[in-house]
DNA sequence: TTGAAAGCGCTAACAG
DNA sequence: CTGTTAGCGCTTTCAA
């Protein structure tokens, strides 16, 4: 430690001291709040950049009943679909005056509770939790000690949470007629975490548009795993060796899509002539893929803005029950047959 | 909000209340501390979850001058070279009870800056300071004024910060031996913003290792972008227009890479036949590009947990001045050219 | 225009 | 074993 070691904390009182005034006038200086004359209001200036003091946020909303934080919660930073969230949200939070604490759950569900309890007890002014894997019952519970709450990916109760998120029984009931129209007919299906709400919002897409256009899914067609690049190369592996004729594979995320990819292409298997791949997400490397993946794409990025806008609104006692629905689009790469005219 | 809102805090007091006795029982109960009659506890547990009371950590960290909260700066958490590290960091972070602030600087030091600052004022215990773009200078004085600090891909003086990162002259001079090895001999460079440290070590290595196998490089075989794709795909442009008999581009990481790989995928131009493209930091994507891209790897889980160890021992004033250096590995795939024995 | 007192929720340091 | 006092850094309230 030096001369220029400014790790002490310098406090309100320090600067009255200098300053030589009470602590009050130095906050009503450091607030910008009136009932301060010129000349002290030059002296206290003076006294805080000498001494370079920082208002200490903690203690002012230990006063204030407010932390100026939010609590971000995420299933895996590392699921390129997530930052996007990240950015938009914080971008929104920072524009307003919060700081984000961000939690990667690593798609546990104790941990996930977990996180949600360490908001709480850090006194967050708001959460904002991404696809949450927990229980309706226990997440609601959760949800309810807060003082604001959104959840995106996954509806609430209004009065517990607000809700943002992507329409995905549409979107994949765009893959699936996608898929039909450019000839697929034996659907394989590698469905994400048994408790993913978008997962099931998914499911009931296929289930219904499969079901329009008379096609067969049994059960041995349809395998769950981990939503990641290896829970893919697992699931496809198991697909292939129960099916071998099926012609297209529906993967509950661009990474799991990857895996597949992967996958078919040590066993040698032409993607999409042998049997057209989707993912979903569109992740910003799903167009890099080997071959670019067919997918469905919704604004991440506008996901994380609209869910923060509207925890600022609950959080200032608005916009209860709102509950936003982004549509999502079709995004047709290689990795699906050119359009016959067969549909 | 009905009966079972719990929004409304409850506090030591409230429970003190409830169970008849005094706040610093309730306190000594809260942190398992001896000094309370096992009746009188048991009483004071039941109050504790009749009110479902949790401990203020903020109130609590306002007494003890900590606020078990570190923060966390990144350049960007849609590069995936980034959400590893936080995942590494994050993992040893809460099993110490801390929490991460997390702050995406959009590679912009204006913003780096003031996440610092805002650190400071939320009175973190710690900051990590990943591959931070602010001058030394800068960076010295802002990092100077927290409790502890440690940089993740840079250096700094030990007093200031710790620092972990990895040797990126060795990095970039296995990589040009590698394409020299290959038969390359007249290399593109995509280098990085110009305020990049590690960008300016792997330049280092580059000019060493070029100059020690007597190959020429040009000033106008080097173009500066952001480094992203979308840089990645404006540079190869660039170059390409300027120089078109390049056999190789040397990319500042792999999303640059990316962006030369599409551009020259367009362009009808073949990798690595033509031109051979190398990467840096193999991201999880890197091996799925097409063709998968020659690389250099180091652990950046490893890089985070590291550096949050690193930072826990400061915070305890252990462990000053130290500098972990990890070592990068080159990946070879197909988008560099088979070795020839020429080398 | 300025300041003194009280208190946000919690705990360390002493009483009793 | 249990409680009282004081104070962390700040702001609100009221008085001078």
């Amino acid at each position: 430690m030096n001369a220029f070691d400014t790790r002490e904390k310098v406090t309100l009182a320090d600067v009255a001291l200098q300053a030589g005034v009470s602590v009050m006038t130095v906050s009503r200086v450091v607030n910008d709040r009136p009932g301060v004359g010129a000349s002290t209001r030059e002296r206290v200036r003076g006294a805080i950049s000498a001494l370079g003091y920082r208002p200490n946020i903690v203690a002012r909303g230990l006063k204030a009943h407010r932390s100026c934080t939010i609590g971000l919660l995420v299933p895996d930073v590392t699921n390129p679909y997530f930052p996007e969230i990240v950015r938009g949200a914080e971008d929104v939070a920072i524009a307003h005056g919060f700081t984000l604490l961000l939690t990667n759950v690593i798609e546990d569900v104790e941990r996930e509770a977990a996180a949600l309890e360490a908001f709480e007890d850090r006194r967050v002014d708001g959460v904002i939790a991404c696809s949450p894997r927990l229980s309706a019952e226990r997440l609601d519970v959760l949800l309810a000690r807060h003082h604001a709450a959104v959840i995106v990916n996954r509806r609430s109760a209004p009065d517990v949470a607000g809700s943002v998120r992507i329409d995905h029984e549409q979107g994949m009931r765009q893959l699936i007629r996608h898929l039909v129209a450019t000839g697929c007919r034996r659907l394989g299906v590698i469905a994400g975490p048994s408790h993913s709400y978008a997962g099931r919002e998914r499911m009931l897409g296929l289930d219904r548009e499969t079901r329009e256009h008379g096609l067969d899914l049994p059960d041995r067609h349809v395998v769950a795993e981990a939503p990641t690049v290896e829970g893919g190369e697992r699931a496809t592996r198991t697909l292939l060796t129960r099916n071998p004729s099926l012609d297209a594979l529906v993967c509950f995320n661009d990474l799991v899509a990857a895996g597949a990819l992967l996958t078919l292409a040590e066993a040698g298997i032409a993607v999409p002539t042998d049997i057209a791949v989707v993912g979903y997400d569109d992740i910003p490397f799903a167009r890099m893929f080997t071959p670019p993946l067919t997918t469905i794409r919704a604004s991440t990025y506008a996901l994380g803005q609209h869910a923060m806008t509207m925890l600022l609104e609950r959080m200032e006692g608005r916009g209860r029950g709102v509950d936003i629905v982004l549509q999502p689009e079709l995004v047709v790469r290689a990795s699906t047959r050119a359009c016959t005219d067969a549909a």
